[in-house]
DNA sequence: TTTGTTACGATGTGATCACATATCATTGAT
DNA sequence: ATCAATGATATGTGATCACATCGTAACAAA
């Protein structure tokens, strides 16, 4: 294990999946993003194309097309050195970009209020349960995240506006990583306070059409995390 | 010339000037995102990755790079033929880019308006003035939407929100070339009505701190472009 | 012990080669 | 004459090689 432990331990590249579907590049694209969002990789970290090559089994051209795709998303970061890093997330961008998520999921929300289907609001429900059941399990909380994910863009898709889910999937891309890092047990704990409830008035506003609950809930939800992300996560400046 | 008379006419490659700072990929993906905003390729035409490499004179290597990462902001699509084209713009399309970039840039308008400094005014009065020259030449129009661009942009500037101005510097580059090939010598004679009167109450906002008032200004302004290109632009759907 | 130099190793970038596949034109049969 | 089969060309993708550059550690001099 010659260079390896720079920062990165040998165990958490191993939970890189090999790769299934599509070229090789999309498939080390979407293995490397998943990874990311749940915050396999810590923040200012940094990666090596070679070390997502032997993580990956492929050559280096799949995993430089996948880096440099992640780069151009801000999920990645190339430095001046031409390193290759998890960018650093301080507390002016945590909450510009808090600010910009409720203006963007905000309109989701309103317009999903509008169009969403019956049927889809019980798959809400079912989402919402299975997240109120999972936050109390003690282990890896990746898929609380995963859950919570599902929650989120399952209204967001109602609003049928893909320019709009294509930026607000970013703008989760670019802070996944620091929700996961941020929120341990502690977080989960706090969370669970808020979370639950402000999912079921989501729920009660998408069933009573009501634009402006909707909107409100978000905010609740949102602002919750972030407030915990500053407390929590000691981020620079 | 073999196949290359595909769409893609030898002469408009040969505008891709060869590149100049950076490392090979940056270069090209500058010059080509340059290249597409200007409308240097109609939507819908297809390009291939040894076309841009006889243009630029390099291989494949940075070509390759550039062209993924123009894919991954939108300003190209690759096909499932994993063919590579510029993307083709519908009425929905339009309108929803619409509705987004009135939130976006709206925001940015009120911020500005808060945070903007005298100085930065002045540069805005003269952007303008050269605006509305520049509205009367008869040539190439390239040069106005550059104008017209770097005007809205100072404004975003100074709200200083980089994560808000690069979701905006992204719709700005997926909508560039319809703006371009949509509007053409006609469209520029309509924007004549409207753009420099809509620029001056955005200006008159900024002096005053009138945050309402810049957001309506910015509406009038992209709303009348937005009219003009689902009116003279020919869009599917 | 500290500082400046040097040499080695590793990394990102670019070029070239190889290949599976898509596109299109030619050819052949009905 | 129309359509299907086939062959050739071109294109994107992946692998391998080569190289300039950066980081680091070993080493020497003070």
């Amino acid at each position: 294990m010659q260079n390896l432990g720079i920062n990165l331990h040998h165990s958490a590249l191993s939970r890189l999946n090999p790769v299934e579907s599509g070229t090789l590049g999309k498939r080390v694209y979407d293995e490397l993003r998943n990874f990311l969002m749940v915050g396999g990789v810590q923040p200012g970290e940094k990666i090596t194309l070679r070390q997502l090559t032997s993580a990956c089994g492929t050559s280096l051209m799949p995993v430089r097309e996948a880096v440099q795709r992640l780069a151009a998303e801000g999920a990645l970061e190339v430095l001046p050195n031409r390193a290759i890093r998890v960018p650093v997330m301080t507390k002016a961008r945590v909450k510009e970009i808090l600010k910009v998520r409720l203006m963007l999921e905000g309109m989701a929300v309103e317009e999903a209020a509008a169009r969403i289907q019956v049927s889809v609001i019980e798959q809400l429900e079912e989402l919402n349960e299975t997240f109120s059941k999972e936050m109390r399990r003690r282990d890896d909380s990746s898929r609380l995240f995963q859950v919570n994910k599902e929650f989120h863009f399952t209204i967001y898709r109602a609003a049928e506006m893909p320019v709009l889910l294509g930026i607000i999937e970013n703008m989760w891309l670019q802070i996944g990583p620091f929700l996961h890092f941020s929120l341990g047990v502690r977080g989960r704990e706090a969370t669970s306070q808020f979370a639950p409830d402000s999912h079921k008035r989501m729920i009660r506003a998408m069933r009573q059409r009501n634009a402006v609950m909707g909107r409100k809930a978000l905010a609740s939800d949102l602002g919750g995390a972030v407030e915990l992300m500053l407390r929590l996560g000691n981020l620079p400046d």
